[in-house]
DNA sequence: GCCCTGAATCGAAAAACGTCAACATAGAGG
DNA sequence: CCTCTATGTTGACGTTTTTCGATTCAGGGC
């Protein structure tokens, strides 16, 4: 449950650290692997879901504290979360009756590194 | 021309700065103005369109730069660059026969900063 | 004025997306 | 084993998105 494509675009977010959106014209695959990352935070209830996780005291939520905090079903919870999974913001593990979600440690701050320039690239000083 | 939703994204991306996503959960309206937002990043296409406007020197692209450089149509690359500059993202001036794209400044930073959990708020040391 | 070039808009078709109801699966506890 | 609860999966449906060709608009130059 915990191994899906996470690698692949875990990766994509690592080497987009080391060359900013703003240092250099992305390449297709690059662009396509970061879209991917982007794309799934482009939802206002996968947004939500990834804030609840992420602001959790002890980095870990379980579903049935996300899903009543939505009007919408359960599959559909599960369904956004199942994205954000595969675009390897997040991961889960079941625990007896329950299932709880964390988010991918690095994963944000590599994203955040990738839209932000370099202090240093921006001002040679 | 350069007038559209900006400033209200560009609001939302700026209180967001100050309520980083791990920070607390979003409010249905944040996340809906900032969903937008990353929504807009959440396209190959897209993403290199910013990419090329962000990692020019001078700050500037035309658009006929821009259009061939994908496999598109023009009136697709043009349909693309609107919802750039409608999540509040980059602008555009016309200067004679031409239009020149440019990414809103520190707009790509306060996305960032929203990212990231600030360092502070991580280690309380 | 007329035409030419660059770019935006319009209208339509195909693909992707968000959502639900129905069903399937995994454990816990009898 | 049977049942109950918590989640994930499937299939379908309406909406949104992506893309194009055709058209329109804006300026420059004749």
């Amino acid at each position: 449950m915990s191994k899906q494509e996470l690698t692949i675009l875990g990766r994509a977010a690592d080497d987009a650290c080391c060359q900013g959106l703003a240092s250099a014209p992305l390449d297709e695959q690059r662009a396509a692997d970061l879209a991917k990352i982007f794309k799934a935070l482009g939802d206002p209830v996968r947004l939500r879901l990834m804030s609840m996780i992420a602001s959790r005291e002890g980095g870990e939520v379980c579903v049935c504290e996300l899903t009543p905090a939505f009007d919408l079903s359960q599959p559909t919870i599960s369904h956004h979360l199942k994205l954000l999974r595969q675009a390897g913001l997040i991961d889960c593990e079941r625990r007896g009756t329950w299932v709880y979600y964390w988010v991918l440690p690095g994963v944000l701050d590599r994203l955040a590194g990738f839209l932000a320039v370099p202090h240093s690239a921006k001002e040679p000083v």
